[in-house]
RNA sequence: GUGGCCGUAGCUCAGUUGGUUAGAGCGCCAGGUUGUGGCCCUGGAGGUCGGGGGUUCAAGUCCCCUCGGUCACCCCA
């Protein structure tokens, strides 16, 4: 008797997906890539971890994300590494590595690592759909995207999102608002939540973000990022609304709405699922980061993405009864009642042909095999037993409808097996 | 990182105030049907009660630690 182990588990907030949920995030992935093509995003694979400079200079210093979040690690030639928390600064990364023509459109999937208390729709290892599009200010591109990202969510058939945008300035007007909103926050220190309250002047927009109705209240009269926008940052803004509008893709304007990340200036905007609950309810985000080529040591480029939370977009589904998982099945299933050479061979000549054909192992009973072939959703049952043997024919049997059972020529068992599923279709 | 709740077969769960060999349903396997699945009947396999330590004559049950899950905060996808 072998000893004992305690089996391995997976890490505190992963997860594995089996067959048959792993067919609908292949499904998601494939929708997802189709469109986004389609409006000439070519698909990037890249690196999940970088120098941890990638992300430190991309999302800023003092995030959450990176301050405390980031999975890092040194190398055996003792580089400073970290696991992708999120897929933007990558792409960028690799936008100033390989100076592709603009405008550079692309798109992603890709694992995304934080180091934080799982709980429902936050895991340390989650999954990000995204696009990053380089190289033009103009605002029909903020439409594209933000238009690209709606469009998806509701060709998944998922009706409850909200849309919420917000324009966050630039280098030129944002500044002076942040001086503008620390002033106010000063006036109304006492108002603030607890945490606020000593914190606010660090970093005066989180307070903005913030859900405590003592902050909510607090800053309701604050000034607002819209009204104090520099005239090319409202002009922009401007004409990304009547573009959304044009195209009539809904959307509120949400004076709140500052993400999280160092890097983003102008469009911010977020898509939350009304199905869920409130505190996880974000699935998908993004917005223009017009300095973070430069940061990243490029030249001069503006830019914007979103990127959409796997995992949570499915619990957005599961919750409208969207996007069901699809149903995943086989032609035929071989029941070999002779030994197994029959089901080895036939199978292996029904794959060749194009046709999605299994069996059964391990010399199992006719019932046995049967019932693996009813469980397998295959159409049909291919029945090779002494007598189909003797007389070189093939029984085909009906798994799934009400027809006669037929005798076929096993040497054009593929053949026949189309024209079956062909006739019963027709 | 902080706090609350929870961990018993593959899954969903029972398990009296600590008391003999830990149960059910579903699933799985086999037989009833020597070559016909789904329905039914019968039987079977499968658990060091998440792990470790402690209290006790005795621990699934009580205590501590640890791992994992879950919820809230934080943050975000």
């Amino acid at each position: 008797m072998p000893q004992q182990r305690q089996a391995f588990q997976a890490p505190a907030g992963t997860r594995d997906v089996l067959a048959p949920d792993s067919a609908r995030w292949e499904a998601l992935v494939v929708a997802f890539g189709r469109q986004v093509e389609r409006a000439g995003y070519g698909l990037i694979l890249s690196p999940v971890f970088e120098e941890t400079g990638v992300f430190v200079r991309g999302m800023g210093e003092g995030t959450d994300v990176v301050s405390k979040e980031m999975y890092e690690f040194r190398d055996k030639g003792d580089r400073h590494l970290a696991l992708r928390p999120e897929g933007t600064a990558s792409v960028v990364r690799a936008f100033v590595q390989h100076r592709p023509p603009v405008v550079w459109k692309a798109w992603y999937v890709t694992p995304a690592f934080r180091y934080e208390r799982p709980q429902a729709g936050r895991y340390r290892q989650h999954h990000q759909l995204g696009v990053e599009a380089l190289g033009t200010e103009d605002p029909d591109l903020d439409v594209e995207v933000v238009t690209l990202a709606s469009r998806f969510f509701a060709e998944l058939g998922l009706s409850r999102v909200e849309l919420k945008v917000n324009s966050m300035g630039d280098a030129n007007c944002r500044p002076a608002y942040i001086e503008s909103l620390r002033a106010y926050l000063e006036e109304h220190q006492d108002e603030l939540c607890d945490e606020h309250r000593e914190r606010y002047a660090a970093n005066p927009l989180r307070v903005l973000d913030c859900k405590d109705e003592a902050c909510v209240r607090a800053t309701a009269n604050a000034p607002r990022l819209l009204e104090s926008l520099c005239g090319p940052c409202a002009g922009h803004f401007g004409r990304v609304r009547s573009g959304l509008e044009a195209l009539g893709v809904e959307y509120t304007i949400d004076h709140r709405l500052v993400r999280g990340f160092d890097y983003y200036t102008r469009t911010a905007f977020e898509f939350a699922a009304l199905a869920l609950e409130a505190a996880q309810n974000g699935i998908g985000g993004g917005g223009r980061y017009d300095g973070l080529v430069e940061a990243l040591g490029g030249p001069p480029t503006p830019g914007i993405g979103f990127a959409i939370g796997i995992e949570r977009l499915l619990q957005a589904c599961d919750a409208e009864g969207a996007f069901p998982t699809p149903a995943t099945t086989l032609d035929a299933f071989v029941v070999d009642l002779t030994g197994g050479a029959a089901a080895r061979d036939i199978t292996d000549e029904l794959r060749t042909a194009g046709l999605r054909a299994d069996r059964a192992f391990d010399r199992r009973s006719a019932r046995a095999q049967l019932k693996a072939a009813d469980r397998s959703g295959a159409e049909l049952a291919l029945i090779v037993g002494p007598d189909e043997a003797a007389a070189g024919t093939v029984t085909v049997h009906w798994l799934r409808a009400e027809r006669e059972e037929e005798r076929v020529p096993r040497h054009e068992v593929a053949k026949a097996v189309r024209d079956a599923l062909e006739r019963a279709r027709s």
